[in-house]
RNA sequence: GUGGAUGUGGCGAAGCGGUUAACGCACCGGAUUGUGGCUCCGGCACCCGAGGGUUCGAUCCCCUUCAUCCACCCCA
């Protein structure tokens, strides 16, 4: 039986490497300009973190983590997401010490045991935001606009930016009552599911599909309308900010975020045509987490992205990454062994000198080798030939134009950097 | 976890219960004993996803299984 890759993950060829190396210098190059330092976590963390940071109730902790037992009989699971890991770190590593905010960032993979489809696998990758200590609208909204920013700069377009506050422990309770109050009557008529949410989560009734349950949550009071003061307030600063920055949002009170740890602000960037998973980000408020976790209540907020929907947008918008790669030299020699070793040491002095170059490893016939070249796009090839080997000297030859000359073959490195 | 579709050589893609499984592209070699992009010639599937079964005989029929894709759920 033949092996292969685990289902849910992907091997990414050169082709697709060079692609994900191009934005992930964008990535790295917003960072500067925004001000966020790379934080790398480890791939598997104690399972509690994610029991208790991503929430008991939520889906990834109840059936997509890949948790096993390591040889000391500690339960360890591979990170379905980043966000607790860095609050771990941030406590760990005493962070909270510093200048405030912290703001970090991560790029990497993160294992969810899930059915695959469009967008999505069991290992995935995500590069996303992590703003620590600061409870101002301001931060939310620069998070938002760092989202924003990348899409625009890969020129994804039909971009929506949905945010909705999702409250915090001072209006949420309060309301979660209220909504179950409302639902209540209609229990034997909603679907199944959301019979379950009913208790578990009432605010994802408002998630449902399903025709029913969508007509029923229609009338149903909004979150939105029974903030806090303060959730209120900062909700609406979040909003002026980002009128002000020309980001257009629309205002979705139904949208909610499947990760119990989110506070106040909650936002989600969409585009059409990458299949069911349209969400290209999401991410919002999470002042709850780092106590949840041990540390001492700090206000944080942040947001993931997934690299992989990335490329399907770009894909379905039928744009693509530009990568350069092209091959500056090939050299071609023939059989006797002292021309290839002659061409061998070439080879090495010239990638020496920052010029790519490739050479028939093996013996292919001349013909072989100088088709090889041509269909590696080599600007030039260098050819090395009993005749010219004796007089000291080998062919360059220009594969676009056709000329061709003769140089010492010490010449040759000289006049290449020169072309 | 549930549902639908699909599974023929590196890729795309015919095919039919029956002796040697089309074709195109790609790849390799040759036509010029040292020179590419065109042309011509030749080579390239003893496992037709895997395992069973029906049959005189199955790539084509049945069952099982695996994988891929898509959707539900949920999320990046």
């Amino acid at each position: 039986m033949q092996i292969t890759r685990p289902r849910g993950t992907n091997d990414f060829l050169p082709e697709i490497t060079a692609k994900w190396q191009e934005v992930e210098a964008l990535l790295r190059c917003l960072c500067r300009e925004y001000g966020y330092g790379e934080i790398r976590t480890p791939l598997f963390e104690d399972t509690e973190l994610f029991s208790r940071g991503v929430g008991e109730t939520t889906d990834i902790v109840q059936k997509e983590m890949y948790t096993f037992a390591d040889h000391g009989g500690r339960s360890m699971t591979l990170r379905p997401e980043n966000t607790a890991s860095a609050c771990r770190a941030y406590i760990e590593n005493k962070l909270y010490g510093g200048v405030q905010p912290v703001k970090l960032y991560y790029l990497g993979p993160m294992f969810r045991y899930e059915k695959p489809q469009a967008g999505r696998f069991r290992q995935f990758h995500q590069f996303g935001l992590e703003l620590f200590g600061s409870a101002a609208p301001a931060a939310d909204a620069e998070v938002i606009s760092f989202a924003w920013d990348l899409y625009h700069r890969l020129h994804i377009k039909g971009l929506q930016l949905k945010i909705n506050s999702v409250g915090c422990p001072a209006c949420r309770p309060a309301y979660k009552t209220a909504l179950q109050d409302y639902f209540r009557p209609y229990l034997g008529e909603l679907c199944a599911t959301c019979r379950d949410r009913f208790e578990r989560n009432p605010l994802r009734i408002f998630d449902c599909k399903s025709e029913i349950c969508r007509r029923i949550g229609a009338e149903a009071p909004l979150l939105l309308d029974s903030l806090c003061p303060e959730c209120g307030e900062h909700f609406t600063a979040v909003q002026e900010l980002l009128t002000t920055a020309a980001i257009p949002f629309e205002l979705n009170p139904r949208l909610v975020r499947g990760l119990d740890y989110y506070t106040k602000t909650a936002f989600e960037i969409e585009v059409a045509g990458i299949g069911a998973q349209s969400a290209l980000c999401g991410g919002g408020r999470y002042d709850g987490l780092i106590e949840e976790i041990g540390g001492t209540p700090t206000p944080a907020v942040g947001f993931a992205l997934g690299m992989e929907r990335i490329f399907a947008a770009l894909a379905a918008q039928n744009d693509d990454i530009e990568t350069t790669g092209c091959l500056d030299v090939y050299i071609i020699s023939g059989m006797d062994k002292r021309l290839k070793q002659a061409a061998f040491a070439l080879a090495c002095r010239l990638r020496g000198s920052g010029i790519s170059v490739e050479m028939e490893l093996g013996d292919k016939s001349f013909k072989a080798q100088m088709k090889a070249a041509d269909r590696l796009q080599a600007a030039w090839t260098v050819i090395f030939g009993a005749n010219e080997f004796a007089a000291g000297q080998a062919a360059v030859r220009n594969m676009a134009s056709g000329e061709q000359i003769e140089l010492p073959i010490e010449d040759i490195r000289g006049y290449l950097m020169q072309h």
